[in-house]
DNA sequence: ATCTTTCCCACCTAGGTGTGAACC
DNA sequence: ATGGTTCACACCTAGGTGGGAAAG
């Protein structure tokens, strides 16, 4: 059995007096990717998620030792088309290839170290290579996903997968259809626009670009 | 009182029938720098060791927790000159920067995972900012180091400094000189024939430069 | 003068972007 | 034909080299 199946999904909004809580970095970012429709682009090497799965922790036992793991899981039993501009389902999902918990990997660290800085995942990469060795998350293209955050006691390590103890955040801001190619140019525009490493797309460098070429 | 004080170095070659054994990688460069007498650069913002210090370990309880720590030590008490081509003392070393034990990032972490791998302090980087605020070793250029290694079992850390049972290697192929420039030309060309990041220095690339500036 | 340090630079390594044509 | 996938590519970010001029 999966944990997402066993606690009561939290997101990382509510206020939990005690215990811990997870607050998503860029969520103002993230909310605007959602509501065109995020899509992350999945390759047989591993692309990385565009904005970044950041988290701001709190609540930890400062000298607990703690696992982080995260879970790309799928959002429903569809397979989805993009047609006339928008997202529709379009047919049952195909098989699932087997999950995997993406470790973070300071684990295990203490709640001092987990709390004292922003806690990041950007080394999780999408693919949809069935034959992953790197420990990537393996996706359907054209399926909708949603990432699962859980935060475990160090000796509960070994239990993660039956444990009804585990912290489990989702974050519905970061669920997205994973691609091979973008479908959507308003999603292009922004990961363009927001993006460092995609600058050279950005509005001004593209017209130096077209220049250059009409001048040949 | 300091580890190194406490228990007799032992050398990486050392065969120790039982308990941790620390092997030096690119062991054959380390001793071609040190024929020559190994100059390393210190910046203000602090710079990489080449060769870079990596460690190959084996012995270690697989199931245990270990935390591995490096620390750059004076080799004598000299101030050193460079002149007719070869170093030589010159007084009285100066007064020494408080000095850090760097702990290699990964800690703490089992046996197994430290065996696994190639252990590796390029992280570390040397510098002559006595206000460095980076955990970086502080130098004094013009004066001779050599590298400290230490394993020491995890519910040890907090005894770092004062434990008697802490395993301690010197390696003797990784003193050297720390310097602001380059003094010895066999030096600068051992570095630029092997670090990658200084192939634009290397023979054709540096004879094409010529070239360009001649036809200016 | 001489020795040492600092700074900016061109040149690299390493690897993250979307593109657009080719492929299936 | 259509829709989805792959690949080489130009263009970036990020940061590690020694050189050489200038400064101390």
């Amino acid at each position: 059995m999966h944990p997402c199946e066993l606690t009561t999904p939290k997101t990382g909004q509510q206020e939990s007096i005690a215990g811990p809580k997870a607050v998503l970095e860029d969520s103002k970012l993230w909310q605007q990717f959602y509501n065109l429709g995020t899509e992350m682009v999945i390759t047989k090497s591993g692309r990385r998620m565009f904005p970044a799965l950041r988290l701001r922790l709190s609540g930890l036992q400062p000298n607990s030792n703690y696992v982080l793991a995260v879970e790309v899981t799928p959002a429903d039993g569809a397979r989805y088309k993009f047609q006339s501009g928008r997202w529709t389902p379009a047919g049952k999902a195909d098989p699932e290839p087997p999950r995997r918990l993406y470790i973070h990997p300071d684990s295990p660290a203490t709640g001092q170290h987990w709390m004292a800085r922003l806690v990041s995942f950007h080394k999780l990469k999408l693919t949809n290579n069935l034959c992953d060795k790197q420990g990537y998350a393996v996706l359907n293209s054209m399926h909708r996903y949603v990432i699962n955050f859980y935060i475990a006691q160090a000796d509960q390590v070994s239990q993660l997968a039956f444990s009804r103890s585990i912290d489990t955040f989702q974050f519905a801001e970061t669920a997205f259809i994973a691609v091979t190619a973008y479908q959507n140019d308003k999603i292009t525009q922004l990961k363009i626009d927001h993006n460092p490493f995609a600058k050279g797309f950005r509005e001004a460098a593209a017209a130096l670009r077209k220049d250059c070429k009409r001048s040949r």
